[in-house]
DNA sequence: CCAGCACTGCTAGAAAATTAGCACCCCGCT
DNA sequence: AGCGGGGTGCTAATTTTCTAGCAGTGCTGG
């Protein structure tokens, strides 16, 4: 009942597990405060307690209320979510994603993070991945 | 009504637009074969008409049968998703994901790839972006 | 000509998601 | 002790999503 099941997510599940893995943790005010046209307090409550019943979330008590944690650890979460937009928008492809990251407008990245990921490229050519 | 509003899009309707971003454009069958548990015919048959109506999708006649096909153009959908997987997972730290893609178990590119991504990391530095 | 096949449009109904409402509980304050 | 505020659990009902069914169309081969 813990396990959380590979199961795809509701639209509103989707926000409410995004918001929470921006915030890393969250309480329900703070989750209902990032959804689009706030539904209401319990609405959210609800959302969570089905999250938790397939095993997403877990929560804690703080303060008397609760904060809500994922249960998958946010580099799983990040390496999945990444994996996915490879697949459908990039063939699978990592490079093709690093390039079209590095297309972005607004990029504004500080001469310390290109140095980086500069070294980064060249350990994992080294590393022969 | 040919806009895409942007909503967000239920389920469903989600993995169908990601099953024709993968194939670029698709027919009701191809979209059919990809989705988890193959639904009726008749059931994509009706999302594709729904995404249609809301303007992500329009459709062509070929060997008369639908092709369908986004509206919005890939790359910018690629962009969109790029940017929500950064928002939501990587504090909108372009430089972090790339990171992330560096550290996938199974990166595997070829050494050209590397050299264009070391060479791309020095444009867009020389850019100032 | 018409049977079979592969499509399409449309609609009603089932199933799932989402919501609000209400009862209760705990704590601080007057 | 008796509010009031801000939490929570649960449930019923609404809304949305999703599905299958059925009718119509065009093409192809016997």
């Amino acid at each position: 009942m813990t396990e959380p099941v590979a199961q795809q997510l509701s639209r509103r599940e989707r926000q409410i597990m995004d918001a929470i893995y921006t915030l890393g943790r969250a309480t329900v005010a703070e989750v209902r405060e990032r959804l689009p046209e706030p539904p209401s307090y319990s609405a959210v409550r609800a959302l969570l307690r089905i999250l938790e019943e397939k095993g997403h979330l877990r929560h804690e008590s703080e303060d008397n209320r609760y904060v809500f944690i994922p249960t998958v650890p946010a580099e799983s979460a990040r390496e999945t979510a990444l994996r996915h937009v490879l697949r459908t928008f990039f063939a699978g492809s990592a490079a093709g994603a690093m390039a079209a990251l590095l297309e972005l407008e607004d990029l504004e990245l500080s001469d310390e993070e290109y140095d980086r990921l500069a070294a980064a490229i060249e350990q994992a050519r080294r590393e022969g991945r």
